[in-house]
RNA sequence: GGAGUUGGCCAGGCAAUCGUCGCUUAUCGGGCAUUCGUGUGUUGAUAAGGGGAGGAAAGUCCGGGCUCCAUAGGGCAGGGUGCCAGGUAAUGCCUGGGCGGCGAGAGCCGACGACAAGUGCAGCAGAGAGCAGACCGCCUGUUGGUUAUUCGUAACCAAUCGGUAAGGGUGAAAGGGUGCGGUAAGAGCGCACCGCGCAGCUGGCAACAGUUUGUGGCAAGGUAAACUCCACCCGGAGCAAGACCAAAUAGGAUCCCGUAUGGCGUGGCCCACGUUGGGAUCGGGUGUGUUGCUUGAGCCAGUGAGUGAUUGCUGGCCUAGAUGAAUGAUUGCCCAAGACAGAACCCGGCUUAUCGGCCAACUCCGACU
RNA sequence: GCGGACGUCGUAUAGUGGUAAUACCUUAGCCUUCCAAGCUAAAGCUGCGAGUUCGAUUCUCGCCGUCCGCU
């Protein structure tokens, strides 16, 4: 297995691994994204994105921006501590252009892995 | 060459690196089940191979398949469709035809049955709006007045009893059109032509068309996306349907109602059919399990039938199946510079969004031969 | 994914084919020393696009938006 890969142990798969996130949270925000992280016990960080269809109306832009999302945090795995984050989407997310959103979220990341260090 | 109409097709490409979801094969390791054992099944990791969104996947507006309710049966209610014929599993779709409208043409558009069955509706304006109606006007008569007079009356004015649908005016709409006759003035009152209805005949499966036939006699005004009538169609719910596994809408406790001409069984009511209690609360326990899930009214090619939609036969092909949900990211090159946009049970249509490009047939205009 | 309901002044609601109504709000005036209350007046709406009709908020069709229910 390669160091970059993002399997199925990487990823928030039911509404309790969800609950367990939102209980007890680390922020950090931007005008169009809120992550929420909490430290778990495995030895690797976990994603799950929430984005509903009230914010993004359309599926195919909804598609996009969870991929954008996932390919950020697999290439940016190396670097996080192992918590559990939760991506929230808002209402201007699909605004912002593939670029954007990779700068956005690598500034984030960062912000992250400083508080929860 | 320009302008246009119709039908069909495509939906950026290539390469490198990293990554994602099924499938197949191989290797490795562990657990479980089974076996005396080899082994087999299941599961995990790695590697390789091959596959992985659309023409609209969308809206959910119709029609079906499939599943459960009864094998979906009868009636009422309700809803839908609406020129004719054909196609189809079926349709509100498609094809061909008819009729009407638009266009110079190729072509395009049309909820296009019935108001000479019944009931209703039409504000304001206008005299009158429904087996109509007299405001102005036109005309006969009567009465009164004025003028003229051949003393019989005549003309004009006013009032009034009537007649009249030609003209004016109102309105979205005022009960055929033109001409001649006719009349006090008029009028389908009569006649001619045109238009219209009914019947016959001819052509056509039919819608409908034609008619040098007969007849009516000018009505039967408009409106059915008003009720309604006529013809045809429709049982309800939806994959969160439903099925399987485990104790699993279970089993248990308490209370209330009911005890059969009753209750329940899925979505209006009655019948019929099936079944035999129903409801509430408490307590306990428990899945984001497996399946349904992709081979289908499937696609492609050839050929036969048909004007066509479509369909018969033969051969070939397998082309997403996820379940917090998969096609992406970065870089480079090329060109016509990339729009709308993401499957969730599956099909057939319709509607809506959409950058551009290609092909075929046809129409009109111009030039040349 | 499936099913259902609703769009009328800024807000909440009426309106069964003929000039779109009511209350609150807003604005102006009167009243008051001033404010509030009260009185008077004004402004401001049928989600969008087609169709039927002489005429559409109303009837029909298509879009757009909002809300609700079903694991």
């Amino acid at each position: 297995m390669g160091e970059n890969h993002f399997s199925r142990e990487l990823r928030l798969l039911t509404p309790t691994h969800f609950e367990y996130v939102f209980s007890n949270a680390i922020p950090s925000v931007s005008p169009q994204l809120t992550l929420l992280a909490r430290k778990n016990d495995k030895l690797a960080p976990r994603l799950g994105i929430t984005i509903s269809k009230k914010r993004v109306k359309r599926a195919h832009d909804r598609n996009r921006l969870k991929r954008i999302i996932r390919e950020s945090f697999r290439l940016q795995r190396q670097v996080l501590p192992n918590v559990d984050i939760v991506v929230v989407g808002k209402s201007g997310l699909d605004k912002l252009s593939n670029q954007e959103l990779f700068s956005l979220l690598n500034k984030l990341w960062k912000k992250l892995s400083q508080r929860c260090a």
